[in-house]
DNA sequence: AATGAATGAGGGTTCATTCAT
DNA sequence: AATGAATGAACCCTCATTCAT
């Protein structure tokens, strides 16, 4: 049975769009949207700069075309491994979110967050998508387990959006480092990120935990008498 | 009586480079460095283009200037606070903590942060600044509190470095959000920042506490057999 | 039979860096290097300004290729012309001066001297080149001439050096002229320049002869006693 | 009897225009005219930006203002010694003519040809100016004794301008050069710029003199019949 | 008379985009 | 589909000139 002949040239041709995306991508969380120059994007790419219009018509289109290539990639990963996945809540919690987190902290997504964070006041489009296909999945996600947590008992009763804000902006934040202060001077005093992220939910489940406060701990904000 | 000799173009003067500073910050943290012009910052702070280098002699000195004169004074601030601090170490993180971050939410020093993110790769020696006028006093300072509230028995003990991170992180984060996303769609989850931050920070704490798991409370990492 | 594949195009391509090369000159000797503006050259080459760039990176450089391109040629020319002379070198500073020179002087070259005077304590590497590349050679040349003359007895022993410029420094002068005064009033005293050119030789080359001096002619400056 | 009390700033104001016009030669000669900002001219003065313009109304009629000033001196310097010479005219060239020049060359006036070069394009009127008051002048005492010399038989007979010229050109030249290229590197080869004046006048003359050519000398364009 | 802060037109340079090949 | 020369609007920065003090 003869294979489909795919010459390289063919391959070169299906492959350039992602490799447009990923050469902007880079640049444009190194050196941010407005300095990054469209001929850098080309030669690094290594296509030319007129090759970079044949197959998005403009930079704000590119930037946009980056933004969604990657997370809708990293979404679908996220709800695979979701979907995919057999234990308790608490086990998504305590293991699968640093398993995907450190996907997306070791690949170039990690930088679409910088992105966001850098360009979304430009080009307010983004934020709607990245509100409505990233972070209310997300959080809808993570803030159900948390939920069930409570109703089960498991948890204390506290405003659950908190607690997901507790438990998911720090793994953002370290994406950012990574792609800002990390670049240039390493906050060494991290360790291993993935060691960070590990103790940090714990650390936030813990403090949901229902327990008798051992006496002479570290003061609740609100001491009983007595 | 004669009046003190101040004519309004001598207070016009001095005001200047402060004015500067501020209409650049606040552009700056809205469109990126790259994407301002001079002439908006001129416009904004309501002098003439060629104004700004009789004070600036470029655009890039202009945005260390910027972030130096925030950074210094919330430095400042934050360290007198610190200094007339009576109370335990733990009222230091509770109070103190929260209320500092409050100030520098509210106030337009929120947007260095962003500023810091996005610039940091282009001036690298914004890192070098930043680390070690801001970064490393501040967590020393935390970091500090901390220890001794582990050798206190007061905390369990985890790595330190990685619960100041757990604790602060979030605050960067909501910074960085004021002025990218929040400044886009709300994200009204959150309720009032400050609740979120106290519940954090409370979090946060109670899960260093040392207390007896009560059973059946969110599983530790390992939990023990039987 | 196969036209050669020259399109308009590429033909307009080839030419462009004499063509922006030649406006550049014109310009640079007509109102100076500070005063000529980019946007001129382009405009007289028939391009847009930024076309000027693809060519060459700065105003600054493209002052010095137009130098080098323009001295260059000439120097080339010069020395072609020695090379195929034959003849006494009586005949190199009679005949052959005079020749190269009007070339020169009614070439676009002549305004290079201008410009060397104009700019070289602003660019010294000018200098540098000038000195090495023209100058030096130049007056090389003539000076061997000269001297040969002088061990031959046809010439009085003087400073050669000096005679060099006795016979040179007029027809640079000339050159200068031409692209300041000359453009603004003439001196229409000179008659054709080239005619001077030839009598200011003439006039050297008998002021260098050894010769019986007549009676009451004009003093020698140390008159022979008795 | 008391002597006008003449304080350091009133004798200051009055020197004023004349520090303000040396302080303008230098650096026009220096960096010409386009490339000279007015606060430097001020600063070398000694004064603010702004005093300059309560003596010259812009930066163009400083120039004018500058030129003329030198000239006038130079010209006026010039006059006086013919007047008050006493000897024959050949004396007038043979010494008057070097020493006339040499006070120029080594005062800031030398610097006024190069400044006419350079600009005389963009300011026509000085042109005009120049030729007026010193160049016809100046040809015309020269040219009157070259053509007395003719008259009394003592010069060969020849064009009495193109004469003038191979006597002037090269101490015009040698100006320049002390204010362009003698600046940058200097031409050694020269020797005291005084002497080589001195033999280029003895050279001129004595190719202006009647004598019979010994035979074998360089050989005259047209060698006479018999 | 003197200052120097302020202005704003202007010039060098960059770069997204176009288009002939 | 791919190229890269060409364009020209836009931006940073300079500097002659003005004017309130």
């Amino acid at each position: 049975m003869s294979v489909p002949a795919v010459t390289p040239r063919q391959r070169r041709k299906e492959a350039r769009p992602q490799e447009l995306l990923d050469a902007a991508l880079e640049l444009f969380v190194e050196k941010g949207f407005a300095a990054t120059r469209q001929d850098e994007i080309a030669a690094r790419a290594g296509v030319s700069k007129g090759t970079l219009y044949l197959y998005y018509p403009s930079k704000e289109e590119l930037l946009k075309a980056v933004i969604r290539e990657r997370l809708s990639t990293e979404i679908e990963a996220g709800m695979q491994q979701v979907r995919q996945h057999v234990g308790s809540n608490a086990d998504l919690l305590r293991s699968l979110l640093p398993r995907w987190w450190e996907n997306m902290f070791n690949s170039p997504a990690s930088g679409v967050f910088k992105l966001i964070i850098t360009e979304v006041r430009t080009f307010p489009e983004i934020a709607d998508y990245y509100m409505r296909e990233v972070v209310e999945p997300g959080h809808h996600l993570i803030g159900t387990v948390l939920q069930r947590g409570i109703e089960a008992g498991e948890f204390r009763p506290i405003n659950v959006e908190g607690a997901v804000h507790s438990l998911v902006l720090p793994m953002v934040m370290l994406c950012l480092h990574k792609h800002s202060l990390g670049a240039c001077s390493a906050i060494e005093s991290l360790g291993h990120p993935h060691d960070f992220i590990q103790q940090h939910i714990d650390l936030v489940l813990r403090g949901l935990e229902i327990r008798d406060t051992k006496p002479g701990a570290a003061a609740p904000r609100k001491p009983r008498p007595g």
